[in-house]
DNA sequence: ACTAACTCCGTAGCTCGTACAGTATATTGG
DNA sequence: CCAATATACTGTACGAGCTACGGAGTTAGT
């Protein structure tokens, strides 16, 4: 995955290489999801054999993992921004990724970055923060935070397009749907005025830009607080 | 799930339930993690045949979605408590279910909450959200945030606590070791500097509770400016 | 009683990951 | 130039685990 293994080494020359199996693995992701990743597919798509498949992964497990590091895309680059802007574009662009490839949120979403690709995102984020006067450490507590947001955001997007198996009627409507059929106003009252305010969102682009500016904001908001407080007191 | 199935039947009387079910199950998972939990094993420990569960659930997945809600326990009760305390509490007592509870991290956990243990939690967040000043839509907004910050830190905890498969080093440790090994100075400089400083805790209590408050306050802050807000225009 | 609806059981089938043993190929050392 | 050896790949087969299916016993309605 670091790409690390040269040297001249004695058998036959690899037809593959680890690049080439997660690509094919991903387009299948792609195009069929991650539950309908099999190895056999892999395989067949580089036309080789299944087994031949081991000579670049020991285990379907660990294929996954470099799947989900090759997929991510560059991170913007923070040139001069500031770091508020900086950090929309970051956290919008991390949500976009993930939910446009579904299969990257059935793919353990919340563990750290590990992989060299996933990584760069964390440091422009680390770098813009530390430069705007964060500490590290809490550098490091707002760059995980602003990536938990955007894994959920992303998978409350994909949740709402039709995965919430409701019979007949995917995204919000059914998801409401749903709740109307169950929710009574004396064991849960909170919840069933938010439902007559219709505030989960009529269309399906809940989520889509509105509401994610907002919980972002807050969160800057936050932000911005501990920032001053840093430039007063470092 | 919602309890709702009363009418006299004409076979046998059940000799289970779906509560019995999934409580076995449970029990099963609590002790040997996700991975480990068979539905033979299921019906073993209820005496039954692996195919008598088939009466009470479809299929595996919809077992799995019925754990979910019933392991969540009852939510903290609001009372008179000020909205910041009160969610306080709510988040805390959400990380510390699922990090209790590891195997509800691999169950698709940043779906909505679908059954009514779940919906509850929701519920009692909505209402003292709404009961301090906020629209509905914010309120929803809000509580999903938090409920995807206490997912996140549950899930980072659990990542710290051995998952990260390095050889023979679990913990921060193995993961820090990790990036010591392939982070550069070049290509990550935020990153790097973040290492240099210790950022990523020492101890094993990284986002024990001082990380873990320090975010949530980030949150809170930028709540606080909406409330404020809508005190003045509501 | 008789039948219909229902519960539970045993068996078997299917899918999918992967271990193993064999064959072909390239590199190294004599 | 020719072994010897390490490597890449193949085919077969096994094992795990979910579930479809048909049968046997059980209760309620008529």
């Amino acid at each position: 995955m670091w790409g690390r293994e040269p040297g001249a080494r004695r058998g036959p020359r690899p037809g593959l290489s680890l690049g080439l199996v997660t690509e094919a693995a991903i387009a299948i992701a792609d195009a069929k999801g991650l539950a309908g990743l099999r190895m056999s597919d892999v395989a067949a798509r580089l036309g080789v054999s299944t087994m031949a498949l081991y000579g670049y992964v020991a285990t379907k497990e660990e294929l996954l993992t470099a799947m989900v590091d090759a997929a991510v895309p560059d991170p913007p680059e923070p040139g001069t921004a500031h770091w508020r802007d900086y950090l929309t574009d970051w956290t919008r662009a991390h949500r976009d990724h993930l939910a446009g490839r579904p299969w990257l949120l059935d793919i353990s979403p919340l563990t750290p970055p590990a992989g060299p690709r996933g990584l760069a995102w964390l440091d422009r984020a680390l770098t813009v923060l530390m430069r705007s006067g964060l500490a590290a450490d809490e550098a490091v507590n707002v760059a995980t935070t602003l990536s938990a947001y955007a894994t959920s955001t992303a998978a409350l997007l994909r949740g709402l397009q039709g995965s919430v198996e409701d019979e007949a009627a995917p995204g919000v409507a059914g998801y409401t749907a749903t709740l109307d059929r169950f929710v009574d106003a004396e064991n849960y009252p909170g919840l069933s005025e938010a439902l007559r305010s219709e505030a989960f969102g009529q269309g399906d682009d809940w989520v889509e830009d509105a509401d994610f500016a907002f919980g972002l904001n807050l969160l800057f908001d936050g932000v911005e607080v501990l920032i001053s407080r840093r430039k007063e007191q470092p």
